[in-house]
DNA sequence: CCAGACATTTGTACTTATGCAACTTTTGTA
DNA sequence: TACAAAAGTTGCATAAGTACAAATGTCTGG
């Protein structure tokens, strides 16, 4: 007889396999990206374009750096055309970082290839098991929910 | 009616949703890894842990850099005790990287940690919905394919 | 056996990321 | 209105990663 024991232990496995997959489309999506931009960098604009405009000070916490290093970040992504850092209309001591038209591009790219890297993928399976996959993912998604920030942080992203 | 089309697509939304909680779970596993190594260095481990004692020449090329620089690098990870470096026995002019035991200890405790954390995920399902994630975990991984070493790489894993 | 090829390391130089300390500017308040 | 607190930037310092060029040591074929 197959134990319960058995059956939690495949569904780790394929779990872990998966996640091998999804991470090979996740890293393949980002090479555009990381091409023209650091880890650091890209990381920066996601947060940013996630969130929205930020001060400096916010996005450095969010960050986990020190107010000095974003200063620096931020004046290499500046140049780049990547955001934009304005005075606050609010405070004149407070600095408003955003992300440009051409960094949420970048991002946007990122994005897309990520979902039809997916698609193609799932595009291979016939309806019923591409049925299969969207209820394992549901699931899957619904018990470990989002994940937290700094955890994503680890990896850039 | 619901259309064929509607149902790709959420089979695409659930699948990059659960990435997204992959994601975090893979980047927590490392967490403890990257208090103590570089993610570069920590990429290096992985990929001579899994391929085997190399020669500096092959690993430089199965990372895609200079020999100098992993040169460098190899310096930094042999002085941590995270890998060691001799001479080969068949030409002394070839040097051999392999880990050491602190290093493939490090790989298997994120390894480790990284099944784990998916397994207390799957323990608050019942039965059949882990079920129903093994079958849809395995079609997708499947469909995929194993990912390609490069791709790894580039989120350094 | 030795001249050139090969494998690796070293010298040098540059970029990014990082933090601390000091400085400037702006606010807010006693 | 002065003065302290707040927000950012700049000056330093350090470490890692990166590559190119040159040096070192080792092999190998003619």
């Amino acid at each position: 007889m197959t134990s319960s024991r058995d059956a939690a232990s495949a569904a780790i496995t394929a779990t872990v396999t998966s996640s091998r997959a999804l991470l090979g489309i996740v890293a393949r999506s980002m090479s555009g990206a990381l091409e023209e931009l650091s880890l650091v960098q890209f990381r920066l604009l996601v947060v940013l374009d996630s969130a929205g405009p930020q001060r400096m000070g916010d996005l450095a916490v969010s960050l986990g750096v020190h107010p000095s290093t974003l200063s620096r970040t931020v004046d290499r992504l500046e140049a780049g055309g990547w955001i934009s850092r304005e005075v606050s209309a609010e405070s004149r001591r407070e600095v408003i970082v955003a992300v440009s038209d051409k960094g949420h591009g970048m991002v946007a790219e990122v994005t897309r290839t990520r979902r039809r890297a997916i698609a193609s993928v799932l595009r291979d399976l016939d309806p019923a098991d591409r049925e299969a996959v969207r209820i394992g993912m549901t699931l899957f998604a619904e018990a470990a929910g989002e994940p937290s920030a700094p955890d994503m942080l680890t990896l850039g992203l």
